[in-house]
RNA sequence: GCGAGAGUGGCGGAAUUGGCAGACGCGCGAGACUUAGGAUCUCGUGGGCAACCGUGGGGGUUCAAAUCCCCCCUCUCGCACCA
């Protein structure tokens, strides 16, 4: 199972990941197989920084606290695990080897640092990588992300993106819907650079060079559009009449945060550069334009823009008067340019090229190859792939996580601190104001180290890592979790890797489970493991949900703070105004619809806590929480306690009827024979079930079925 | 718009390969036991008085369809100006 983040206790989504762990670790147990079922802690990160500056409690302290706590309870749910291969990412023992992984990742330049644009939390105050940003929001507290200049560290995943992509073919265990995002947001495109000369020379830039997939429309290019961040557009308005216009679209755009600026029903705005560029291959003149929706980061930041055949361009070329120019022709409805409401997008079919010279009559297919392999010929472009996947930037600048092992030297420059120096250990005491730079750049006696070159002083690396850094390897070191020689030990790891069956929620689609098939990868490249791929079969269980209340007035409410009934319908207990069963919703402090495992377990015990959440519902949908259904699971558990109990003495059981099994039945009552029966009838229903596709709420529901019969 | 998935009683959900639709649980109804019941146990519970009708809607294949095929509708999740 995912490890959790040490909250300060668990909750009912950590309960229904681990109920559905042990059943399969049990499972497999009893079934003679050889099981690593292990627990950790994903250890670093932000709560316990914030909680340093709420309360004055030391991160390491608020952590190991809530550590001891969590374990207590996971304990007391009876789990399976095996706690001596325990791990807490927050450990030097652990951290220090990330910290390694980073040294062997600069050595193959997999690790590097530039200078970028890279989203900005103004309330985390660090970096997010492009995975942690959804919907223009902070993964971690939805603040709105801005866009923000800095140096940046930056794991180079792209050099693997061909992998990453190809191998998930093989996923075969994995959810489709998992698959599906991962391949969309690696993003392959296949098509052509093509570069168009400007019209008029500029002194220091040659072309403007532009990425395609739709290299069949070229003839009707009709203009172009560079993005606002592009370094072409200040040499090109310079001295024109056009500058202040395009210039204050610039600056506009740049403002706008990330939500603003990806939204999809954005208005197309642009502005007219003044300057020309040739068509390459109509040798027309074409104006060219900056564009708000043209993106920096993808492709080469300018694109030819074909109105006739891309909804965006013809939006663009009709609010802007811009010609249209049809290249390919509709077989079944012909089109001519005055009378389109609408680009056609035209896939390969019966669609046939106009208007392109030797290309003409040529299907798409054709097209594109044709053209494509003219431009090389040619000379002025070539084919390209080009992938949506970015770099992870992993500098965080905050305090409570892996410190990068860098130093910067006056004289040497970017120093990588020497393996034997590992690990360099998170200076305890710095100070937690929550104001300004990150703690760790006002901890003045740890800032500076010698230069592992001159010895001369240095300034340390003040980031520290992304904690997806952390969880990308565990469970690889959970093979050999007390190694201080290696982060892994290659026999251990291909003794157990890679990871039969990993367990948890779909959130880390994009995330966790991207990044730690990136380190696989690298980590199999450093020769510690010989697996491809770390987690051969993923089950991403649903959500536990739970409906919620809320009053116009005093907003969310606690089930305690409702009078009146179901039937009768609720009334708030502050202002008695009746208040609407609300939506069902993912179980949440702030909407206040939250079941603490702690309490369900002193109330029914552990037993009954698990099984509800095993039974309510199949694991890979959401689960509503329902008290009587809870209910329902305690009466059970306690009728097969009095069964038991009662069958026993009078029946036998447990006395040894195996050696003669038969012969003995023959001679007994026939209810007996019926109970054997029974009993072998529901162990094959059990069993299939968790082997197929891990139904455990039929499972369950054979159970209850051999009991009341 | 693109991608993934779902639609079955009052509710959560079963139905494994096309073979008795609604397992199991909740809720509800009746009864038993009990000083009492919000404990426990027993029985009943898709709709309709009935013939019959019933798996989002409409067509089709088949001896037989929740399941397969075609068209449509609705919902959930993810991505979303990626050239």
């Amino acid at each position: 199972e995912m490890f959790p983040y040490p909250s300060g206790r668990i909750h009912m989504g950590h309960v229904r990941n681990y109920a559905i762990g042990d059943v399969i670790a049990r499972y497999k147990m009893m079934r003679g197989c050889n099981v690593l079922h292990p627990m950790g802690w994903d250890a670093f990160g932000l709560p316990a920084e914030n909680a340093a500056i709420d309360k004055g409690v030391h991160p390491q302290i608020w952590t190991q606290d809530n550590i001891l706590y969590m374990r207590n309870q996971l304990r007391r749910m009876g789990l399976s695990y095996d706690w001596d291969r325990e791990v807490a990412t927050c450990e030097p023992d652990y951290y220090r080897w990330n910290q390694w992984f980073f040294l062997k990742m600069y050595e193959r330049s997999l690790a590097y640092r530039k200078r970028s644009t890279v989203n900005w939390c103004p309330s985390c105050e660090t970096v997010l990588a492009n995975e942690q940003v959804e919907d223009g929001r902070c993964w971690r507290c939805d603040a709105l992300v801005t866009l923000k200049d800095l140096e940046q560290w930056f794991f180079k995943i792209t050099d693997y993106a061909e992998e990453l992509l190809a191998s998930l073919d093989g996923l075969t265990g994995w959810p489709e819907r998992v698959r599906a995002m991962q391949r969309h947001w690696i993003g392959k495109s296949e098509g052509v650079e093509v570069d168009f000369p400007l019209a008029e020379p500029l002194d220091g830039f040659g072309d403007i060079r532009i990425f395609t997939t739709r290299q069949d429309t070229i003839f009707g290019a009709t203009f172009m559009s560079l993005a606002p961040e592009s370094p072409l557009v200040e040499p090109l308005i310079a001295g024109r009449p056009q500058a202040a216009a395009v210039r204050d679209l610039v600056a506009r755009v740049s403002r706008q945060d990330r939500a603003i600026r990806t939204a999809a029903d954005r208005e197309k705005e642009g502005a007219f550069t003044g300057a020309y560029a040739i068509n390459p291959f109509t040798k027309a003149r074409i104006p060219i334009w900056v564009a708000n929706f043209v993106l920096y980061e993808y492709g080469t930041g300018a694109i030819m823009a074909v109105p006739a055949h891309d909804q965006r361009d013809f939006e663009f070329a009709h609010k802007y008067d811009i010609p249209v120019r049809l290249v390919i022709q509709n077989p079944t409805a012909t089109l001519s340019e005055p009378h389109m409401d609408a680009a056609y997008e035209a896939q390969e079919g019966g669609s046939r090229l106009v208007n392109s010279d030797q290309f003409s009559g040529l299907s798409i297919d054709e097209a594109k190859d044709r053209i494509a392999s003219y431009v090389e010929t040619q000379g002025f472009g070539r084919r390209t792939v080009n992938f949506r996947l970015r770099d992870w930037g992993i500098s965080r600048q905050r305090y409570w996580g892996t410190p990068i092992p860098m130093l910067y030297c006056q004289g040497c420059g970017t120093v990588p601190v020497p393996e034997t120096d590992l690990p360099v250990v998170l200076p305890k005491d710095v100070p937690f104001t929550g104001k300004g730079s990150s703690p760790l750049s006002q901890a003045e006696a740890w800032l500076t180290a010698p230069c592992p070159r001159c010895k001369k002083p240095a300034r340390r690396e003040t980031d520290t890592m992304d904690t997806f850094v952390d969880s990308s390897w565990y469970f690889l070191r959970y093979c050999s979790p007390k190694s201080d020689k290696q982060a892994i030990e290659p026999s251990a790891a291909a003794y157990w890797m890679p990871v039969d069956q990993y367990i948890g929620g779909i959130e880390h689609a994009v995330l966790h489970l991207l990044y730690a098939r990136f380190f696989t990868k690298v980590i199999r490249d450093l020769g510690l493991t010989t697996a491809d791929e770390p987690f051969l079969n993923l089950l991403t269980q649903g959500m536990v949900t739970k409906e919620t209340y809320r009053c116009a007035t005093h907003g969310w409410l606690l089930p305690g703070d409702l009078t009146g009934s179901e039937k009768d319908g609720w009334r708030c207990g502050h202002c008695q105004t009746s208040v609407e069963r609300g939506r069902v919703e993912k179980m949440s402090k702030s909407k206040k619809n939250v079941v603490d495992p702690e309490h369900l377990i002193a109330t029914y015990g552990a037993d009954t806590a698990r099984l509800f959440s095993l039974f309510a519902a199949p694991p890979d949908k959401d689960l509503e929480w329902s008290d009587t259904g809870v209910e329902g699971c305690s009466r059970f558990l306690n009728r097969v306690w009095r069964l038991i109990l009662d069958l026993q003495p009078r029946l036998g059981l447990g006395a040894g009827l195996e050696p003669k099994a038969a012969e003995v039945l023959r001679q007994v009552a026939s209810p007996v024979l019926e109970l054997r029966r029974l009993t072998h009838r529901t162990i094959k229903k059990v069993t299939d079930d968790i082997e197929r596709e891990f139904q455990f709420n039929t499972a369950i529901a054979a159970l209850m079925e051999c009991v009341n019969g």
